[in-house]
DNA sequence: CTGAAAGCGCTTACAG
DNA sequence: CTGAAAGCGCTTACAG
């Protein structure tokens, strides 16, 4: 049951329950002005008896700050996007703000419907992993209309926002050359690649040899790609390109009939570098197909989120995101612009971790006999 | 920038430009009233030109509605709950509403807080994990207040509302009479099973055996506890509770050490249902450890998400959870509630599968990013 | 330190 | 079908 109008706890009838007026309850309630120790008592005991609770719309409405930010993931139900969600939120709880969350399924209508009910409820601010790495506008419209975006994981190079992302190429350039020192020269990687930036994959090759590609304009599985390549360039080991798996989509099943091929060719890798879980889950699939009868004694390498560490068994040569802190910081960076805060753009890049935990045959449970 | 007051795309604003009142323009612009089409025309092509975005926060303060739901999470970080929250967020989309998500982490101040939150900032509604089965009444005051609530994947009991869950009893019970039919008599069952519902573990199996629970009072891990008890009393084969693993605590590197003592007493189990991804991580990873000399021929059988089935290698039996329905079936009943609907309440219980992928070896890890 | 008045941007009766 | 007025619950100048 809804109570009758007149009963309805608001600034006015607590008001005129402790006989002041509006203004000085709004004060007392609101912690925004002067008021007397008494009136203050007074106010807050006819506030406690009617249960007042604070409309914050109608505090968003005059103030124009809602305490709202938005967050436009990629896909929330993906762990990655869950563990991000995780930081975002602790931040926003502590600093007393609500995180509408939304999902663009990498989908640029979808995201544009998305910043727009945003918009329209008013947020502080917006958190966003771009769909499209090139039409930002109605973002870029977003940030004029007083509203600031931090993206995470993924740039939009035209837009002129902060960004909050994994030094991808550093990573996979550390974890392979890693693979190169201890004697691998046939190492093959597997990733989604889906549309390269230029041309071909040979094209692509052949630019990040002669110009030095800045990583941020890339998405992540060709920024992990460039490292790798880099890796060989600077041990002056060839890449061979028959060796580069590039999945095409963002499936183990396909990951894992990719592998399959790479690993019956005539001359297999001795090493694979898996540029994520899901591609590593397609790897250890493949590998452990026994009818194929497919070599087993490979090295893997995976990018994987920090928080899942524990679930890997002892055996499995890990490169560490960290995630749910992409998340925080992304949070932490947008609180302070909402703040106020006009220093110039930054770009934050967060290193990930090598972590080893041994081979591939006790990767998450493969019997060694 | 933001522009100077009088240029703001207000309905006030357009409404001058189209030289019609405010009232007409709101019409127009709200879509609730009457408008001639030549009214219409001229409103939308001022508003067009001014950028004219409504402010739903000023609607939600007339309306009394703000076409947002609140959820609170036990963990958003989880993937159970990220599932979950995919499939409220496509049901709150299609709906135009937003979602606020909140963390509790099993906390009940915590809880309180979100829910006080979510109170203030006037959502049309609650989705609640609840952290505690016992205290609800933040919850029931929701309620009173106006704001339906719905309940996922967990029961407070003594609160008058909604709930979408999963039989886990059922489910349990299906996943161990199986194991039983094919000829296993030590089976063992690995859970949180943290706080016993009565006294210890003998007293619930007593009570267990004696009165017929209502799963629905019981918290997952003991719900399933309770189907693995029935699947064995139907089918006449002692329980052993020494084969019972209370873990006691939701975290893998406990089920391992929890699992390495099972597997390392005088009679092991020939088969192990773990009742979560959780715990069958642990198991597997106490399964694998070489040094112990574990017996390696178990039967696994394990709850898990079914978005995580493909992540699964060929070999294992799950028992899949449509956790992504149970997030979207919970917010369209919450949605149902909030356009009026005041039927009885309702209590949707949505039946686990057993999906059947082959044997323990294959059983892979969490995947991400 | 307190109060009367105006106003945030919209919707809702109520006349016309 | 359209408009003038009031009001949602709060905060913000401005007097006193």
């Amino acid at each position: 049951m809804t109570k009758k109008r007149t009963e309805r706890a608001t600034i006015a009838n607590v008001a005129k329950a402790a006989g002041v007026s509006t203004a000085t309850a709004g004060r007392v309630l609101g912690g925004y002005g002067y008021s007397s120790e008494e009136i203050r008592n007074r106010v807050q005991d006819a506030a406690k008896t009617l249960g007042y609770r604070p409309n914050r719309l109608a505090r968003g409405l005059i103030t124009g700050q809602t305490q709202t930010i938005g967050v436009v993931a990629a896909d929330i139900g993906s762990p990655y996007y869950a563990s991000a969600m995780r930081g975002i939120a602790d931040v926003a709880r502590t600093a007393g703000f609500g995180a509408i969350i939304t999902n663009s399924d990498e989908n640029l209508q979808l995201e544009r419907e998305a910043v727009e009910l945003l918009l329209e409820k008013q947020v502080d601010g917006i958190i966003v992993s771009p769909a499209d790495p090139e039409n930002s506008a109605h973002l870029q419209a977003a940030i004029e209309a007083g509203c600031p975006v931090v993206q995470l994981d993924r740039i939009a190079y035209p837009l002129q926002a902060d960004s909050v992302t994994v030094d991808n190429r550093g990573a996979a350039k550390d974890a392979v050359a890693r693979l190169l020192r201890s004697g691998h020269t046939r190492i093959a990687v597997v990733g989604e690649l889906e549309t390269s930036p230029f041309g071909d994959l040979a094209e692509f090759i052949d630019t990040a040899g002669r110009v030095r590609l800045d990583p941020q304009t890339l998405y992540p599985s060709w920024q992990r790609l460039l490292g790798y390549l880099e890796a060989h360039w600077e041990a002056q080991v060839p890449v061979l390109p028959g060796l580069i798996g590039r999945v095409g989509k963002y499936s183990a099943e396909s990951a894992r009939s990719c592998v399959r091929q790479l690993m019956l060719a005539d001359a297999p890798p001795s090493a694979i570098f898996a540029s994520d879980g899901v591609m590593a889950t397609g790897t250890v699939q493949a590998l452990r197909d026994q009818e194929a009868r497919i070599p087993q004694d490979v090295s893997l390498v995976c990018f994987d989120d920090l928080e899942w560490m524990q679930f890997f068994g002892p055996g499995i040569t890990a490169v560490a995101q960290p995630v749910r802190e992409l998340g925080s910081m992304a949070a932490s960076l947008l609180l302070e612009r909402i703040g106020g805060d006009t220093s110039p753009r930054r770009h934050t890049v967060l290193s990930a971790q090598l972590v080893e935990r041994g081979s591939i045959s006790e990767r998450l449970g493969v019997p060694t006999d």
